[in-house]
DNA sequence: AAGTTATTTAGATAATCTTCTAAATAACAA
DNA sequence: TTGTTATTTAGAAGATTATCTAAATAACTT
């Protein structure tokens, strides 16, 4: 929906590596943070930004937080930027 | 070729609003301009920024700069997204 | 209950970003 | 060449962002 925070949240290299690394699956906070030379507190800030933006949403299980990618909002954007090439929503061959 | 630039363009609804007009076809800096409440500097530096992401290029005639969309740029961003998505950059039904 | 581990929140700081005003260019018109 | 219009550049101010350390929660283990 709020398409601002999206971009905003899309626009830092940190979060979409993040993203990238969620692709293959969900993972913990911790596991996340393994792979960034970043406190946890700062994965933890990122992680708040992408989930305010709808791209991560969270699941607990024991004492681990797990994220994983929303699609969903992935849509919306790619249909904003085709809708802006292209003015057509659908596919357009040529 | 230069991804966070292009996100970091992107993530600003003032020069997401000027893609958006630049839609319809090119338009001088001036004419830009019209549509924002915000000095002719601003708009310059918004440009600007969206002409180092490639986002957009210039032509002059006469003492006008007019701007128009690169859509090829959108294109890459299209496909880093649906990558994210879906795995395969292919269209993918289901 | 007390201790340990995983994660977040609070508060501070430094860096980056957006915006302005004023001055500089660039190109045209007389 | 002088003046006018379109746009950019420079420099400054205020806002936002990314990051850290330290402290607070939350959930598990013993």
């Amino acid at each position: 929906m709020a398409f601002a925070e999206t971009f905003k949240a899309l626009s830092d290299p940190a979060r979409r590596q993040i993203l990238e690394l969620l692709k293959k699956g969900p993972l913990s906070a911790g596991e996340i943070g393994a792979h960034f030379d970043m406190t946890g507190a700062t994965i933890s800030y990122h992680l708040k930004i992408l989930k305010q933006a709808d791209l991560v949403f969270e699941s607990r299980d024991k004492n681990y937080i797990y994220y994983q990618l929303n699609t969903s909002v992935l849509e919306e954007i790619m249909l904003w930027i085709s809708t802006l090439k292209g003015g057509n929503s659908d596919d357009e061959s040529e």
